[in-house]
DNA sequence: ACGAACGGGACGCCCCGTTCTT
DNA sequence: AAGAACGGGGCGTCCCGTTCGT
């Protein structure tokens, strides 16, 4: 910090007090939740003075905004359209985005966060609005295609495998600090894929999920 | 508590200082997790004074550990095991359970609490081995008779179900209070049975899935 | 405790529920003062419920009392009177009350609360003028038979070796918890021997003091 | 305080949060001891907010030691080392400790503070390490000078005045809040003196006792 | 612009000394 | 003799401005 003094030509992993603030604070956030997080640890994690982080962010509650808004972001990243077999775009998705909840503070905190009910209610339920709606239409696509049939519809379809994924990342989370999700995530498909996939892209589908979180996994 | 001045001949209502305590803490708890609970609001709550409250519990940490162990007594309670049908049985238990989840506040902060990880992991790891290890029995028993047929071992079932049911009910939740609990188990009822039921049972107990979670409901 | 449920014929050891807490209460007046004190920590020390604590002590003040008057008991029960050779008597008195200063809680505790200043002042300090008193008495005695002699007063005699002794024996506390304490109480009397004693007397009194706190001390 | 908002040419009497908050404390520490000073009473007295206290003194224990610190440096500044007479010095020293017991709140406390056992013994027993250590040197030079002359070595004397001046001075306040502290200072320079000066150098430094405390004092 | 020191109240948890009832 | 109830702070510290220096 100290040698910043004089700006240098090329300070080389300078990120950004922003980021290297947010990064601190998701820590902090997965760590203990909201309410428990004080701004002095976060400053301190960040290695930062308190006046700076209240510069980039005046309050506890825009901290933990900012956090929320870049897991919306990097979270719905992750999910690419293929619109040639939507289920199995739909798996590779959710393989990513259990990696990220492995590694990346920032989702784990988003995460966290959104559950948590109360103040964000505007932030977090929106965003199951968007990540469901998403959703959805991709089961949308898939029953069309003919990829997967059942008489349930897209809207609970879609509303079910989101709180599906939801739960089984936080029980692992609680039950093994998410070292098993890999599995548990493909024992969730594999239930899913039995209940909705057509018979004619069943195996496939399964071999999909085999080899996404496969026995290497 | 004035009115105890005078103890009369059959003080109606009295519960015990101690259980009062613990279902105005429930309250906070589940209003606002644990972190942000103060126990000068469960005193208030409670209608008690705070010395009063530290005779009982010496510690947040005791009040919360005694709304989670009522919690997990009640929550069993409800678990009624019928050997006709194991797989009806359970329905009917997810179906108590989530009445209590829209009804009592000490099921409700009892399973918030569980989920927040940290300083309960005891307590809290052992309620969800404890319930996958009950529900493991019943699918043993389900798979067993015949009515369920699968190709997941009664380990990965449980191990998926009770996520399946902690997610719907936690995302149900967060976008609608618990409103529309019922008809998003009921969903969850039908892509579980749609993946596993036995032929010859599945329609029998889809009819239990819609007379319980019914239009009636 | 449990064994008295069924008052036996001869509880031996039994000591009385009064003197119990007593002690415990010295004990930790003596490790912490007064204000530091917990009547929780007593009373659980003491094996006794805080109701019954407060049955015998009413208030924290009167435990303190309570101290403060047994140690006084105590303290003046060792003095006596020798009129062969009051210096002698005084000599042997101060030995053994640092005895009691090192092993009895009470008299450790009694002395500790007199030098706190503040409520106990009344007690406290006439105590202090019952000690300089019996003290300026014997002196009297001692400069009127010639074994001492002095151009200071009895009264400023006396007035000065009681905060000596005081002096001294609460810095040994400090410094070393009371372990030397012997030593410095015989530099004490070499001090005022070489300044009171009569000629004739000086050896014989140095000889009591090498005696009373002697090498073998 | 508002009038520091416009920052003024010559702020008399502003001597900074820190001292101001380091005499308040002193205050109450002498006069109700350790335990019982409450940090609120002290913000109160010092007229500032208690985070402010806070930033200055984390804890109340850093307080005390800010206290006893600062009583150190005042107390040891009064030593003038004299090489002419020693002993002179040494009296006027005492003397000069003596006037700042009785007028400067910090002493007080300090002093106070060293002797309540516990959680200070570190900057507690070097206080009187130094302090004995500083006078022992004393001693040697003026046994060595020929102005002392005694069987007792320096380091017995020394470790026994030290003792005696805080016992009188802790007897003194105790009876009559330190009113006649002055005549018993007096005495004991004159036991101190009877048993080892030099019987050519005695009635030179009786007369710098009563010089010091003298008539007029 | 940015960083840092300083100041300010407001509670939060713990627990303390007491009283009241059994 | 004991258990239960009771308010009242104590200490810590948290989250937030504000004012300096750079």
């Amino acid at each position: 910090v100290r040698a910043r003094t004089v700006p240098p030509v090329r300070d080389t992993g300078h990120v950004g007090k922003r980021e290297q603030i947010l990064v601190a604070a998701a820590e902090e956030f997965d760590r203990v939740g909201f309410a428990a997080t004080s701004i002095a640890a976060v400053a301190r994690r960040a290695d930062v003075a308190q006046g700076t982080l209240h510069f980039h962010f005046p309050t506890k509650l825009a901290l933990a905004l900012g956090v929320i808004d870049e897991q919306n972001a990097r979270t719905f990243a992750e999910v690419s359209h293929d619109a040639a077999s939507p289920t199995a775009a739909l798996i590779g998705a959710s393989k990513q985005i259990a990696d990220l909840l492995r590694t990346d503070p920032i989702v784990r905190a988003g995460i966290r966060l959104s559950l948590e009910r109360g103040e964000f209610s505007g932030a977090t339920s929106s965003f199951y609005e968007q990540w469901i709606g998403g959703i959805v239409d991709v089961f949308c696509v898939a029953i069309g295609s003919g990829e997967l049939e059942t008489d349930l519809t897209p809207e609970e379809l879609g509303g079910s495998v989101v709180p599906y994924f939801t739960g089984v990342q936080l029980v692992a989370e609680v039950r093994s600090g998410r070292a098993d999700l890999d599995p548990a995530v493909a024992v969730m498909w594999r239930v899913l894929l039995q209940a909705t996939a057509a018979p004619a892209h069943r195996a496939r589908l399964l071999g999909v999920v085999a080899d996404t979180f496969g026995a290497a996994g």
